[in-house]
DNA sequence: GCGATCAGCT
DNA sequence: CACAGCTGATCGC
């Protein structure tokens, strides 16, 4: 977007090419491998602007950045630089003093809080100490700099003006014996800490507004709320316990649903230990430990003892339809015949592979240090991160204008919120500027400067909308056009989705490659780095959870049907009957087998598993979240005894019209009892609903199953992990290959919050378009939808889903009416030029322009940064595809199971071929295996 | 007509 | 290919 349209349309800043990079305290391990570190000297500018931050961190900081950072500055290093530098002249430093001490600006990128949108202040600033920039311009205006415009502090260095605040606000500070600077940012959301992952005490201060039902006493997570409004965001998640009340953000009333099937009995659970006592209790299976996909192990511990030779055979044997647990050998036919699954070359290549696995097999290290940060950080009392945003505004430019302070009194005015005052500021200005459509004799004095005043007229004449809708993206270099239509928006070539430059190597030479990387693969199963992503890419060629590549043949030694076999369904349709199963001669219903990894041994339990009809042993169904790949199966005739969240069982209910009976909801971070195990549901960060489960079985194994999931590293505070040595973790694989890299939610929903703020800005009959799925990417629209200040238009149906989420905020802020909403949210398929045009045409009596959202959080080969994130534009319609993921990133999964520590993994994604399982296996020893540096 | 399933598509 | 579906055709009841 930044580039798609030059601020100095409105504001007389002259566009500047340079995107940024992102800092090593975001990436984490790729900080930790040296990768990608830049120079001192290419980061100068940011990096002088970082480091007064840094400066004042304190000893609460101190460690953190200590192993994050490898170019952290020493505080008395910040007062020397910023004594070099010369006093601003030509303002009122009275004024900027003011607004430094209160916090008014980013110390960072020196953006005043005021325009922050839907960001905490906190999460501003980490996003800044993530970003820091590499070659930035200083900005044209040097210390007079005012701008309003968010991209513009990412586009320009303000060192000047860091520099000039930073050491009036230093010498403030080492006066008063206070560290505001300090106090203003939450370094826990540093780096790739998500927002959700603030401090208790902030939640206080930021759950301010009086509106806040019951429900939303638990909001707040991370996003500490500008006093203006709530963030609806915050609604998006599962319902938490008291235990880490206040962190994570459904409501209360959920949390505290004591809602049970009768078979349940509740308890709260207790279950956090040393970690040291932890060790010594589970010293005895270091032996065993190894990260393995088996099926026919049980737990570690369980079947403690292995010969060599008999573990490698498991490890053979872990392709589902081939093979249960071992207590399913008995019901399927056998292994014997499984073992065509692989060609001899491949056995042995695996078993040597294996036989290296065990060799360095080893304990992991303890994360002490990791732990110890965390500890350190809690201590931050966020109480002035509520700071008075709004003074930045009058301080600057804009103030001489009618708009500026019509809006500064607006913004006074809200400075105290009530119930019915729930605009950010972004809004208001908005509104102001819609205020001023309406009224064309105030269009004159709009603006803080002639030029913007010239341009603003020009875009907001409704006479000539396209032409400055023109005008502006004619900035942009639109080399991805779209060439025919919805085509051009065609997935398979991301780079161009994106924005980038399109693929050019040819489908010859990716088959060439393919087969290459294939053989390779099978050369050096040990070379994990080598073939691992090429294997990857090849085994991601089957469907998540399918196992369709494996022959019936190989099930169970019966024929296959041929390909051409008729009936409907067509080509695939023979042998995916075969692959069917009648549960009984006179039922007429067939099923596919229940896959290995879809069931728990040593319970009655199924995850995600109601496809196979019932499921012989299996008394109790969890239904991780409502995604129609894991609920598939669901009818409203279904009789499973279904386990699931509050929230996922609205859904099932009212969606699929599943009979209450059969569903059994369990309240989230409390731990019960089912059928004899103890199960606690955790959320997942994928979609609302969406749950981790843990399961403790009596034996005291613990089973951990992510469902689909986002990892983050606020899920190492999860209370209900902490001193549990996990035996078998059932891992949502979907990105497990180190090219899936891609932005944190928060940088995306900035990025599309900014986008159409800055759109709507330019020209206000924009109408914003966000794609959905039935469930999920909800914080991009509502986020999208609270920054303008609008409600957000869903369809009847994706209403009553909403209805289903249990948030009065979120239904508060949804609406069916499509006039009455500038935000509107369309299924992801239809986001495509012409059902775009179409429906703008609907609403053409207000909107002459639409700017369309589409968040798709998959295929992202090449890493995609939100700074090089450009439109597809066709006409008046522009559609951004944003790298929006509710799966782990590569990095994400990396870091959470070297936290985790499990002793085996069983990856529930992607097991579909050999080759994909082997590259997971891989990336699983690697983990295990590799210094770490948590 | 309704629901279920599947290919094709995004 | 992957996500997480949606659409339309086909089939059984």
């Amino acid at each position: 977007m930044s580039q798609s349209r030059s601020e100095s349309d409105i504001w007389d800043y002259k566009p500047l090419k340079k995107t940024k990079r992102k800092s090593n305290i975001s990436d984490e391990n790729g900080a930790k491998r040296g990768k990608r570190r830049k120079s001192p000297a290419q980061n100068i500018n940011k990096e002088d602007n970082c480091a007064e931050v840094r400066a004042d961190l304190g000893q609460n900081r101190g460690s953190y950045l200590t192993n994050e950072s490898s170019h952290q500055q020493t505080p008395s290093d910040q007062v020397q630089a910023s004594n070099s530098l010369d006093v601003q002249p030509g303002r009122s430093r009275d004024a900027q003093d003011k607004q430094a001490e209160s916090g008014g600006f980013c110390p960072v990128c020196q953006m005043p809080f005021s325009i922050l949108v839907v960001q905490s202040q906190q999460w501003h600033v980490a996003e800044c100490l993530d970003t820091p920039g590499e070659d930035s311009r200083e900005c044209p205006d040097g210390l007079h700099c005012t701008s309003s415009i968010p991209s513009h502090y990412k586009r320009y260095s303000h060192s000047l003006l860091a520099h000039s605040r930073a050491r009036n606000h230093i010498v403030s500070t080492v006066a008063t014996q206070t560290c505001t600077v300090k106090a203003t940012i939450d370094f826990k959301s540093v780096g790739n800490d998500a927002p959700v992952s603030t401090t208790e005490s902030s939640v206080d201060s930021a759950v301010s507004v009086s509106t806040f039902s019951s429900q939303s006493s638990s909001l707040g997570e991370g996003l500490t709320q500008t006093p203006t409004k709530t963030n609806a965001l915050l609604l998006l998640r599962s319902p938490n316990t008291d235990d880490i009340k206040k962190k994570k953000g459904w409501s209360a009333s959920t949390k505290r649903s004591q809602s049970q099937s009768s078979s349940q009995e509740v308890r709260i659970s207790t279950p956090v230990k040393p970690r040291t006592e932890v060790k010594e209790e589970f010293s005895a299976f270091n032996d065993d430990d190894y990260i393995s996909y088996s099926p026919l192990s049980e737990h570690p511990g369980v079947n403690e003892k292995h010969t060599t030779q008999k573990t490698k055979k498991e490890l053979l044997f872990h392709d589902d339809t081939v093979h249960g647990h071992e207590r399913e050998v008995d019901e399927e036919d056998g292994d014997k015949d499984s073992l065509k699954l692989f060609s001899d070359d491949d056995d042995e290549l695996f078993i040597n592979m294996l036989d290296h696995i065990e060799t360095n097999s080893q304990e992991l290290g303890p994360h002490d240090s990791l732990n110890t940060c965390l500890k350190s950080q809690s201590s931050l009392t966020p109480d002035d991160l509520i700071a008075s945003s709004f003074t930045a505004v009058s301080d600057g430019k804009s103030q001489h204008g009618p708009l500026s302070q019509s809006v500064e009194k607006q913004l006074t005015a809200n400075s105290k919120p009530t119930d019915t005052q729930l605009q950010s500021p972004q809004s208001l200005v908005l509104e102001c500027l819609r205020e001023r459509i309406s009224n064309p004799a105030h269009i004159n004095s709009l603006g803080p400067e002639a030029t913007s005043v010239n341009i603003s007229q020009d875009l907001f004449s409704s006479q000539t909308p396209l032409s400055n809708s023109q005008k502006t993206l004619s900035m942009t270099p639109r080399r991805n056009q779209a060439k025919g239509g919805p085509s051009g928006l065609k997935q398979t070539d991301i780079g161009v989705f994106f924005g980038l430059k399109p693929l050019t190597r040819s489908k010859a030479e990716e088959e060439v490659d393919g087969k290459e990387a294939d053989q390779q693969a099978s050369r050096k199963a040990g070379s994990v780095e080598a073939n691992g992503q090429d294997a990857m890419r090849a085994g991601r060629r089957h469907r998540k959870n399918e196992v369709s590549n494996v022959s019936p043949a190989a099930e169970d030694g019966t024929a296959q049907p041929t390909q051409t076999e008729g009936g409907r369904g067509g080509r695939a349709a023979g042998w995916k009957r075969w692959n069917r199963e009648k549960a009984t001669d006179g039922d007429p219903e067939v099923h596919k087998r229940c896959p290995f990894y879809k069931k728990i041994p040593g319970t009655g339990f199924a995850v995600d598993a109601f496809q196979y009809g019932l499921v012989e042993g299996v008394t109790a169904y969890f239904l991780t979240h409502f995604h129609s790949d894991h609920y598939i199966g669901l009818k409203k005739n279904s009789v499973f005894p279904i386990y699931c969240n509050k929230i996922t069982g609205n859904l099932v209910k009212s969606k699929l019209k599943v009979h209450e009976q059969y569903v059994h909801v369990l309240p989230m971070n409390t731990q019960c009892t089912v059928q004899g195990v103890k199960v606690t549901l955790l959320d997942a960060n994928h979609c609302p609903g969406a749950a981790i489960l843990l399961f403790v079985l009596p034996d005291g194994q613990t089973v951990l199953h992510t469902g689909d999931f986002r990892a983050e590293p606020s899920m190492e505070r999860y209370p209900e992990l902490q001193g549990l040595r996990i035996q078998s973790l059932y891992l949502d694989t979907t990105y497990c290959s180190p090219e899936y890299t891609f932005p944190t939610q928060q940088e995306v929903i900035t990025f599309a919050v900014n986008t159409a703020f800055e759109w709507v800005t330019l020209n206000p009959r924009t109408l914003i378009v966000c794609g959905t799925y039935a469930v999920g990417k909800e914080k991009v629209f509502l986020a999208v939808s609270e920054v303008l200040g609008s409600k957000v238009c869903l369809s009847r149906d994706k209403y009553n889903t909403m209805c289903c989420l249990e948030s009065e905020l979120i239904v508060q802020s949804i609406t069916t009416d499509g006039q009455a909403a500038q935000v509107h949210v369309l299924p992801m398929m239809q986001l495509n030029f012409k059902n775009l045009r179409t429906h703008l045409k609907k609403f053409s009596r207000k909107y002459d322009q639409l700017v369309a959202f589409k968040p798709t959080g998959w295929t992202f080969k090449q890493t995609v940064r939100v700074e090089d994130i450009q439109p597809q534009t066709q006409g008046n319609i522009s559609i951004y595809g944003i790298p929006y993921s509710e799966h782990s990133s590569y990095l994400e999964l990396k870091r959470f199971v070297q936290w985790l520590r499990p002793k085996k993994i069983i990856p529930t994604v992607n097991v579909g071929s050999w080759k994909s399982r082997k590259a997971m296996e891989s990336y699983f020893h690697e983990w295990q295996t590799e210094p770490r540096i948590l």
